[in-house]
DNA sequence: TTAATATATGAACAATAGTTCAAATAATCC
DNA sequence: GGATTATTTGAACTATTGTTCATATATTAA
């Protein structure tokens, strides 16, 4: 994990002052593969509704109606949302007649969730 | 932390099927105002080109050419990203002669990057 | 099969985001 | 002071995002 980045950029016009830093500060950098699936990972979680949707379903299944009634959003919005999360395997899915029940699926989004919650009091 | 949500949505024309699930599910928002701090929070971490310069001033300051340099973007690119992070509190700096020296402030999400760090790799 | 229910989907739309470019500050050096 | 260096700022532009609306699919019930 956090390997040295890979992209060898044309630094040769970039301005630099300290060279030795940003050869040290280079490596701290994570894989390119990585930075963008971490920044996926948080950018699902930079959205109100979407973040609602995880707290409501800490509980455990609901189906999509319930869920948008909970929210007070559309059921199509919902839905829309509930496929994204969905495609990205942060949420199962189980059908039982005509519903679609949906439930947390990934343990690191809770755990970041969670996290988040804990600290977003104290943040400034 | 985790106060029910204040919003009295209008439920009147709202399809339900479980009341009793979405009444309880509804505790589990957090109050709006944690919501929107949370989501973005969450979001400032969304970025390829953020995240790369939170990683970068983990080892200590820097400047802006030379954040710029190790991220292989412009200046001026780097500098608005600064001043988001810098108006959230989420970086702190320092003048010496004409340069502008950046470091992290915030543990909170210095935490909340370390974590998801230790997760990427094992997120589907 | 037809009607009704529950959810999904696609196009369209407005709003937002991130980058670029040019120009403006700000601090230093001569 | 004027020139140079380091960074900031604002406007413009494109790309992306989240929602809405209308429609499509899927399941059940009659």
């Amino acid at each position: 994990m956090m390997e040295p980045s890979t992209q060898s950029e044309d630094l040769c016009d970039a301005r630099v002052i300290h060279p030795d830093r940003v050869e040290r500060a280079r490596l701290e950098i994570a894989d390119e593969r990585s930075v963008e699936r971490l920044a996926e990972a948080f950018g699902i979680l930079g959205d109100p509704t979407r973040l609602k949707m995880l707290m409501v379903l800490r509980k455990g299944e609901m189906c999509v109606c319930d869920i948008a009634a909970c929210l007070g959003v559309t059921e199509s919005a919902v839905s829309h949302q509930l496929r994204r999360l969905y495609d990205r395997s942060l949420l199962r899915r189980r059908r039982e007649g005509r519903c679609l029940y949906y439930r947390l699926d990934d343990e690191h989004v809770s755990e970041l969730l969670q996290l988040g919650l804990e600290h977003v009091g104290e943040m400034k």
